[in-house]
DNA sequence: CGTAATTTTGACTCCGCTCAATTGGCGTGG
DNA sequence: CCACGCCAATTGAGCGGAGTCAAAATTACG
C-alpha cells in the first residue's frame, strides 16, 4: 500500500514513544510566555523566501501554503499545512527560509524563536532528538511527494492527495470523509505538477466513477476503498 | 537562474561561517577512534529501507545511490551521492531508514553513531545547529528535486541534472566539464521520473545541437552557457 | 448587482511512454 | 582467440495522456 503525502501522524511514532507531531506539545507547557501568538488573514504572508531565519511557526488554527519559487517565474506549491504541522523548517541550513508560506484562510500561528529552541536544546538532550526527527520527517515528507511526481500518472496523484488530505483530517479530529478544500484546482495542480484542466478532469472523472462527491471546494469521499485501488492498479 | 539539485556546497555557505557540507570536517580532528570506515563494493547495499537506524554516513571514496521504494513494485531514485556527502539522514524522524542506499561503484563510508552525535551534541552547542543544518539542507535539495519533476520537462530535467553532477564534481576538486556518468540511462531515468529511452535521446539530442559530448557514461560539457539556455528558454 | 475569479468542459496538439529491433561493450567459458 | 550471452544504450514507429487554447458556466466578492 502506498503511503504517499506524510506529514500524517501515522508515520511518525516508531519506537515506543509517541512522537508529537510537532513542538505543539512542547509549546503550551514551556513555551508559555517565550512564544507568542502571530495571526495571518486569508492571503496573506507568514514569511517569504530569503527572509532570514529566526523562528519556526506551528501552526495554530487555520491553513497555509508553501511556495518554492525561484527567480524566473517558474514557482511550485511545496506543501499545505494544517495545524500541529511546522512550518519554516527549511531555514536552518542556509540561515534564510528558502519558501514563502501564505495563509490559504484566516490562521493563527506560535512564534518560536530559534534561539530558544537551542538554549531548550542544550538543557534538553531529548529536545535535540525530537528536533532533528521532527526536521527529518519533512524529508520523508518529501521524498513521498517526489515518488508521486516521479511515477504516478495524474489521476493516480490526484488520489494519494485526496487520501493524504483525508487521513491529516481525520488524525486532527476532524472528518476525513468530508471535507473543504482550502486550495483551488490551480494551487492543487501546482503541488502535483499538473494543470488545473487536468486536476479538475480528474475530479469530474472520480465523481462519475462514484468515488468522490464533489461540489466545488466540498469533497467527500465516497469509497475509500476505490481510491486505492486507482493507486494500486497500475502496481 | 535555476538552482536545481543541491547538494552543491555553493547553496550552503549562507552568512559569515562555511558550513562544511556534513561530519567530514569534524570527523577527521574529532571522531578519530569513534568512527569506523566501511567498504562497500560496487552493487553492494549499505543499508536498506526498514532498516532500524543507527549510524550516519559520511562518504569518504566513492558513489551511492538512494532508493525509495514502496511495497508494489514501484520504487524511484531519490539521490545520488558523491564523497563528503552525508547518507542515512531520513532515519532521524521514524527510527528506521526509509531509503535503500547502493554503491554504484566501489566505495568507502565513515560509520558515525547515532549516540556519538548526542553525546557531543550535549558538549558542543555548535554539533547540534550543525546537524539541524546538515538535515534541513537535504529537504532543500529534495525540494529542487520536486521542483524539477514538476515543472520542468524532459530536456530541462536532463538539462539541470548535469549542470547539478557538474558543479558537485566541480566543487569536490574533480572536472566539472568533463566526468563518468557512475549510473545507468535507466537510473537517470528514475531520478528524474522519465524513460530510459527519452534520456537517451535528450542525450543525442544535446549532443547534436552542440552542447555536449557524449561516449556512453563519458561525459563532457561542452557549452555550459547553452545548457544553462536549455533551462531558461521556456521560462 | 456587476465584475472578476474559479471551475468545468471540449477540441486539438504534442511530448513522452510503449513496444520493438539493433548495436556495442564486456565477461565467461569453450 | 572467438563464440556466446548478457546488459546497456541507441533509434524508430505508433499511441495515448496531459498540456494548450478556448469558451461557457458558476461562484465569489466588492
Amino acid at each position: 500500500m502506498l503511503s504517499l503525502f506524510p506529514p500524517s501522524g501515522r508515520q511518525l511514532p516508531a519506537r515506543g514513544r509517541k512522537l508529537s507531531t510537532g513542538l505543539e506539545s512542547i509549546s503550551f507547557k514551556t513555551y508559555r510566555g517565550v512564544t507568542t501568538l502571530r495571526r495571518v488573514k486569508r492571503g496573506g504572508c507568514l514569511f517569504r523566501a530569503h527572509d532570514v531565519f529566526r523562528c519556526l511557526y506551528p501552526i495554530r488554527s487555520g491553513f497555509f501554503k508553501t511556495v518554492l519559487g525561484d527567480r524566473g517565474g517558474r514557482e511550485q506549491i511545496t506543501g499545505f499545512f494544517m495545524p500541529r504541522e511546522v512550518l519554516g523548517m527549511e531555514g536552518f541550513g542556509s540561515g534564510y527560509q528558502q519558501n514563502s508560506a501564505y495563509a490559504l484562510e484566516d490562521s493563527e500561528v506560535h512564534v518560536v524563536p530559534y534561539s530558544f529552541i537551542q538554549e531548550l536544546g542544550c538543557a534538553m538532550p531529548s529536545v535535540q532528538r525530537h528536533m532533528l526527527a521532527l526536521v527529518s520527517s519533512e524529508i520523508v515528507r518529501n521524498q513521498s511527494i517526489m515518488l508521486s511526481l516521479g511515477s504516478l500518472d495524474a489521476k493516480e496523484r490526484l488520489a494519494a492527495f485526496l487520501i493524504n488530505l483525508s487521513e491529516r483530517f481525520r488524525d486532527r479530529g476532524y472528518s476525513g470523509s468530508e471535507f473543504l478544500l482550502r486550495m483551488t484546482r490551480a494551487e492543487i495542480g501546482s503541488y502535483l505538477g499538473l494543470q488545473l484542466e487536468t486536476v479538475s478532469r480528474h475530479f469530474s472523472a472520480f465523481q462519475k466513477a462514484g468515488l468522490l462527491d464533489v461540489h466545488e471546494k466540498l469533497v467527500a469521499i465516497v469509497d475509500v476503498k476505490g481510491l486505492h485501488r486507482v493507486l494500486n492498479a497500475r502496481s
